[in-house]
DNA sequence: CGGTCATTTGACGAGCATCAACCCCTGTGG
DNA sequence: CCACAGGGGTTGATGCTCGTCAAATGACCG
């Protein structure tokens, strides 16, 4: 690892309290490793050898069953990836692929769990992360339980706008991703936004314009209780 | 609080690990108190000013938006609910309501947060019990987007079955608040049980005859990785 | 016996998936 | 330079899944 990578991580919220020998404890036995586009990194079920955090590109977490498949999540810098697993020392519940050229540093979980053991810094700082996890989470599941497909949408295009402050937002993945990550087909999506023409949502490939911003607020009804601020 | 109260909670798993003083230190300000069957006791978007502990009956975890409701899950004894929200300083994402008459021991936000801050075990413990539930929740959410309702319904009776060891298995509360939990209406439960009857489902109020176990496992094709053990 | 409530059943329509065809853009190879 | 193949996206037709509304049934309780 080269020193600018590791002053970056150095700085991360998740290690950035922990005393400088539990750290370097840490980080001598860590990876960092790129990864191009559409690698996936772990699969569900296998066991939790390590804690991933994503320093660059994008990460999609998904889940599988009977065939069929869904995104979870997908994760952008600086984000840690199925902590849970590696603290149960369990399998993992999700697979996890880059969406694109990606940076990973990759810590081993039976290090993780033993630097824990000795460090308050890193375990207050790991009771952070999983609450906010795991709160993200538990909004995923009102969103999907709680709306249709096109509420979401709708939701989700006005938490990019409020994240990107341009009247015009881009999509930061392809639409089928989108529709996975919505709990949709790719097919239902197109709908979906066809559906939204009359609140002033206009498409043109991954741009999309928002004239009547307050009308399509009237139509999704954000929630903070359900709308995750980050992401 | 009575002695045997307090023995029995001093021996929970989130608890077991700490040291006396700091223990005490957290008990010198907690309620034990029992509530009646339908109280609601704590409400979406209210700050979390308690961390609370399910001693005994049963108390639903639901959320809102925009006049739909859903049940997010049930807990029975001995659970905390809503660790994430205590320990953020957060409002809480979900109500709570009682199912049947319950004890439930409520300890002061700001107390976990500062007495987690001195006591190391205490802190590992909140790390497994929040995994846990971060865990759970990805499961709870796999199931929704990866099932229909009917084979949400199987892999339930299937994992109640599990639990309760007997041919026939009884429903924990009513199918109201069953159908809310699988994500959908009591209307829609009901057709589910017909459409599982053909794989020997037979419903009698609240007992279900499973006969026909091997063909109701082909049905709902059960995975370790969706279906929760607990609960 | 009458009332209330949970549950069921039926009829209907909205939401959404599926399959197939088509469009458009891009990159490749003759 | 053009023909062609491939991939992402859209559109249309169709049917299943599920929610909604209304009414009936049945159980429990005063």
């Amino acid at each position: 690892m080269r020193p600018a990578d590791k002053s970056a991580v150095r700085h991360l919220d998740l290690f950035a309290g922990m005393s400088e020998e539990a750290f370097e404890a840490l980080f001598e036995t860590a990876y960092l490793q790129r990864f191009p586009q559409g690698v996936q990194l772990i699969g569900e079920g296998d066991p939790a050898d390590f804690l991933h955090v994503v320093l660059d590109g994008q990460v999609e977490l998904f889940a599988t069953w009977n065939g069929r498949d869904t995104a979870i999540t997908v994760l952008r810098p600086v984000s840690t990836f199925i902590l849970a697993a590696v603290l149960r020392d369990a399998v993992y519940l999700m697979s996890a692929r880059t969406l694109e050229a990606s940076r990973i540093l990759m810590i081993p979980a039976e290090k993780i769990r033993s630097v824990m053991l000795e460090d308050a810094a890193l375990a207050q700082a790991m009771i952070r992360e999983l609450a906010t996890c795991y709160r993200q989470t538990v909004m995923n599941l009102k969103n999907q339980k709680l709306r249709t497909s096109t509420e979401r949408l709708a939701n989700y295009l006005l938490r990019l706008h409020q994240q990107q402050q341009q009247e015009s937002v881009t999509l930061p993945f392809d639409k089928r991703t989108l529709a996975s990550l919505l709990g949709m087909t790719p097919e239902n999506l197109s709908r979906a936004f066809g559906t939204l023409k009359p609140y002033g949502v206009e498409v043109n490939g991954r741009d999309i314009h928002l004239t009547r911003l307050d009308e399509l607020e009237g139509f999704a009804k954000a929630d903070p209780l359900i709308d995750v601020p980050t992401n």
